[in-house]
RNA sequence: CGGGGUGUAGCGCAGUCUGGUAGCGCGUCUGCCUUGGGCGCAGAAGGUCGUCGGUUCGAAUCCGGCCACCCCGACCA
């Protein structure tokens, strides 16, 4: 977005006068909105540790649904989970000299333990990733080509040292899920890195309300280590892209540092194919940045820790009873149904206070249930991302709120997709470039060059995302060098 | 690591220029009152002024070092 200091402050000066209340705009300032937003609706806070972040008990809600679902569909494709050392000793991660010459900047090294400084070669790194020592592991697993394919996926939290950190997007400490499988041949691996790439894509689209963009990473932008890395991109609210998964090809480059081999049928020896894969509690900043709004933040329903809640009014006892007993029908119905829901009897709070905290927080339909109401039979439903109000009876009720909350996923995801399609540009001339830059996906032929690459980076401060799947590929020229052009790639600003 | 900014009560900030021992709003607690879009009134609690050092009779305020966080770049999921 703006590449200046936004001239805040000011409005927020003379004791605290300024309006607390609200989070800054989109339009003002798309990322101290994020910020606040993480803040205030209790998602995360910053921690004393350079980097790193407390995950609140919100934010560790919708990691842990997206954990269940994603571990879901893994088990349902043949994955099994284990859990490996967070201390990698120091060599393993130099055996692979493209890997640890890309990651060596980024590493953690424990160079002292039990009171006594580590001797060189006997220092731990803590992982940045995985690879080299579940290679290790794999290499005593794996025997015979019976042993194959090894579908192994992991849950756990690594530390690469960022320069430049931000909430739930880059930190240093963060949890992901890493996979790692081992194949007989290179055709065996490479369908299960793009089987893979297909579930993250799914759990994108039909869970994230996502849409994203399916396709190969170039060599400058691939994982060290990988001979070809896909990912899926999706485009945020202020159109830059977020890299939201990704999925490797590992080829035999780690099997062979570690002498991961089988005997195959005809009795010899083989290096294993092996991938890699991984989505991380980034993807929670993707959800934000997808679909919240000047109100706080909105999730989609199949993610949300909290699909209803019926906040109760009334002023006495007198009103506040019959209500309060409508309530717990209501959500112990609800229940039944597989709703999530929440019932607000708290009387120290007005119901306006409580109307903004829930929006704040993202509840997916609010019920406001008072005398009035119950008087008509009737109780008022509010949709989070749509704010309207309407009145439906109380028997049918939570019928309604299913297919709210169904609607809601629905229409999630067609505005999400109409904003990236809205934004995403075939671009032709270097004056187009010069004009679209920035403002969303653009689809523009390339030279195949790093050297072009890096020339459109420094020169508009776009990167390439990946060159996706479902564009068909027609020849062209480089839109900077007029060299031959195989097809179109995606280039945006990026996080 | 470079450029910019900020550290004062749980949160948001004023006070710093021009040194004199700390204030406002929100929140919290108590009581009353109120409840359909961030209620009201009264009272109360709460601060080693990021940290270390220097100048001074006296430092939140002036000087220097360090630390942390935020924004902009280089690195990255």
């Amino acid at each position: 977005m703006a590449d200046t200091n936004a001239p805040k402050q000011q409005n927020q000066k003379q004791g605290g006068k300024g309006n607390e209340l609200k989070l800054p705009t989109r339009a003002e300032n798309f990322s101290d909105w994020y910020n606040d937003l993480v803040k205030r609706a209790k998602l995360a806070d910053n921690s004393d540790v350079r980097g790193s972040m407390v995950i609140r008990p919100n934010g560790y809600a919708l990691w842990e649904n997206m954990q269940r679902v994603l571990d879901g569909m893994f088990k349902d494709t043949g994955h099994q989970n284990a859990y490996f050392p967070v201390l990698i000793p120091e060599a393993y991660l130099a055996k692979e000299k493209k890997h640890v010459a890309d990651f060596a900047p980024q590493v953690a090294v424990v160079t002292h333990a039990g009171g006594k400084a580590l001797p060189e070669g006997e220092r731990y790194v803590i992982r940045p990733t995985s690879e080299t020592i579940i290679n290790r592991s794999f290499t005593n697993w794996v025997q015979s080509y019976r042993d194959l394919p090894l579908l192994i996926n992991q849950w756990a939290n690594v530390i690469r040292w960022e320069m430049r950190p931000r909430l739930f997007l880059r930190t240093t400490e963060f949890l992901w899920q890493e996979g790692h499988t081992c194949h007989v041949d290179e055709a065996d691996a490479q369908a299960e890195t793009l089987r893979m790439l297909d579930v993250y894509e799914t759990f994108a689209r039909d869970y994230m309300a996502m849409p994203v963009i399916k396709g190969q990473k170039t060599e400058s932008e691939k994982f060290p280590g990988a001979v070809r890395t896909y990912s899926i991109e999706a485009m945020m609210q202020d159109k830059k892209a977020l890299q939201a998964g990704t999925s490797h090809m590992l080829g035999q480059n780690f099997a062979k540092m570690f002498d991961t081999m089988y005997q195959s049928k005809e009795g010899k020896k083989e290096y294993v194919w092996q991938t890699s894969w991984g989505v991380s509690t980034r993807l929670i900043g993707a959800l934000i940045m997808t679909h919240s709004d000047d109100a706080g933040l909105v999730v989609p329903p199949r993610l949300a820790p909290t699909h209803l809640v019926i906040v109760i009014i009334g002023r006495t006892p007198e009103e506040r009873g019959p209500v309060r007993e409508k309530a717990h029908t209501m959500a112990a119905e609800a229940k039944k149904v597989g709703i999530r829901v929440l019932v607000d009897d708290d009387e120290t709070k007005g119901p306006g206070f409580k109307y903004a905290e829930y929006e704040l927080r993202g509840v997916c339909v609010r019920a406001e249930l008072g005398p009035k109401d119950l008087a008509q039979n009737q109780v008022t439903l509010v949709r989070r991302d749509v704010k309207e109000k309407v009145a439906v009876s109380i028997d049918q009720a939570i019928g309604k709120v299913s297919e709210m909350l169904e609607g809601m996923q629905q229409d999630l995801l067609a505005r999400a997709t109409e904003h990236k399609n809205a934004n995403t540009f075939e671009v032709n001339t270097l004056e187009e470039l010069k004009d679209k830059a920035g403002k969303g996906f653009l689809l523009m032929h390339w030279d195949g060059t790093p050297e072009t690459e890096a020339r459109i980076k420094e020169e508009f401060g776009l990167t390439t995302r990946n060159r996706p799947f479902d564009l068909k590929q027609e020849p062209g020229r480089c839109i900077m060098t007029g060299n031959p052009s195989a097809g179109r790639i995606v280039f945006a600003t990026a996080y």
